[in-house]
DNA sequence: GCAGCAAATTAATCTAAATCAATATTCTGA
DNA sequence: TCAGAATATTGATTTAGATTAATTTGCTGC
């Protein structure tokens, strides 16, 4: 409820560029020779909670694939599920297509963040993933995982404690799609990025946008267009600056304000 | 499609058995002094996948606390995370509270089912939970659990593929919000209920609706008022038969065919 | 460098579901 | 057993956001 006010303090903070070809470099480099011991977003990745000997164990088993570009399938709604995966760099959005052929986006993944649980019960993946934008990914075969994790209590805490959060996130997405309006869902996307941006130490009032409002709009269960409106009004109202994808919250109080956290 | 006629009546305080001459059981299904070896729902909880020892350990970290009356709450919302939990019989709902005092219920657990996994990340549970009648639990502390999997390979296997359940499911719901008509959300939730009853061996046509209008309204971002329209609608249409809180599903495979699934 | 296409914006209508309002039914507990 | 409260139904009206349509902007590959 009220516990999300300790973001406020890494405002400031951190200015990054957001000219992409930069960003990639800060960010991670699609270079594949880096360890878990090694990778900036050991930190908040897998790796966490983990010590050196530990990590050297989760390293063995992460394979490091070529980098994804634009538009490349991680997987496809029901291929057999293999791996879980780790985003380096770049983006990744997941989406289901009903056999009506209507799409839609049921998430986004930024780096350090996990891919593909939804295919641990059943065995498929329950939805397809394609990369935003030129992209890398640590892929953990979910097998070895499990292995590992029998052996290092500490891994199977927190890899109960990543699925604990999906689903604690999960049901966040519940309320908001089940009783916020379009401009309430908007600011609780914006304000979501920001906060999952300042994890990676980028900015969380100045950002770029992999996804397009196509995609923002199937996420919320808006149109394209309601998107657009909402973005021209907030802008108009002065809370945030929008150039196609760049985005800047100017006014981050005020959108917590519209979405009733103060 | 029907269920095996062998099983008995076990939650008579929810769900109508169809063949009465099936009610042998005399165990009352809140009674407290059953093992999960002896559980009934043991094929579909927690010791699903275990051997006759792992079970018995199981049953050791395992408490069966005093039923739940009606209204009474598991736990509520910022409560510390302690446990996870196993309906035993009856109903529960969890819901937030946002700040403007508007209540959206997150989800409706039956037997079999299980409470409490949105609370493993913050440690803190991030709904509040409450008996839809008169109901039994089992409590499964959460760190008994973990050191228990960490022995037990198939119980950390299965443990992850409950968490897997639920992420998978809560996207489907995200899907339905995001883009289901009124009618097509309505349809969806009867269709899923009709399934978890068959689970238990309860009848998938006639059951009870443990939970008012209004929750299902919450549940599928509806108004009360809409959910009534549309069960009458569903009822006109010959589709369903609604009295009240009982519902026949007259017509499961046109039920399908509003949500697209054939 | 620009042709062609994808993405985004803006405006005018339309509609599904919300809201408002009134009544009916069912449950609960003294 | 009955009074009051909670729950459910039904109808009239309103409205947020969808739909339709047209235009603008940006991006990609030749």
């Amino acid at each position: 409820m009220n516990e999300s006010g300790s973001k406020e303090a890494l405002l400031e903070s951190i200015a990054i560029d957001v000219k992409p070809e930069n960003r990639e470099d800060k960010l991670c480099p699609h270079n594949s020779n880096i360890s878990c011991a090694s990778c900036r977003l050991n930190e908040l990745c897998l790796p966490i909670a983990l010590n050196k000997s530990e990590i050297h164990q989760l390293d063995e088993i992460v394979e490091r694939n070529r980098p994804y570009k634009k538009g490349d399938h991680l997987y496809r709604q029901n291929d057999k599920f293999k791996s879980v995966f780790a985003v380096r760099s770049g983006s990744f959005k997941s989406y289901v297509v009903s056999d009506s052929g209507v799409g839609r986006v049921t998430g986004f993944f930024l780096p350090g963040e996990i891919i593909g649980m939804d295919g641990i019960a059943s065995k498929h993946y329950a939805n397809s993933t394609q990369a935003l934008e030129h992209s890398s990914i640590c892929e953990i075969p979910f097998s070895q995982l499990e292995k590992l994790s029998h052996q290092l209590p500490n891994l199977q805490h927190h890899f109960f404690a990543i699925m604990g959060n999906e689903i604690a996130k999960d049901q966040q997405v519940h309320t908001l799609l089940s009783s916020y309006t379009a401009e309430e869902r908007t600011a609780s996307f914006l304000l979501g990025l920001s906060s999952r941006y300042a994890r990676v130490s980028l900015s969380p009032v100045r950002f770029l946008l992999p996804m397009t409002r196509g995609d923002i709009g199937e996420y919320l269960g808006l149109t394209v267009e309601t998107v657009s409106r909402i973005f021209t009004a907030l802008q108009r109202k002065k809370l945030i600056e929008v150039n196609n994808r760049e985005i800047e919250l100017l006014d981050i109080a005020e959108l917590r304000n519209i979405i009733g956290v103060n």
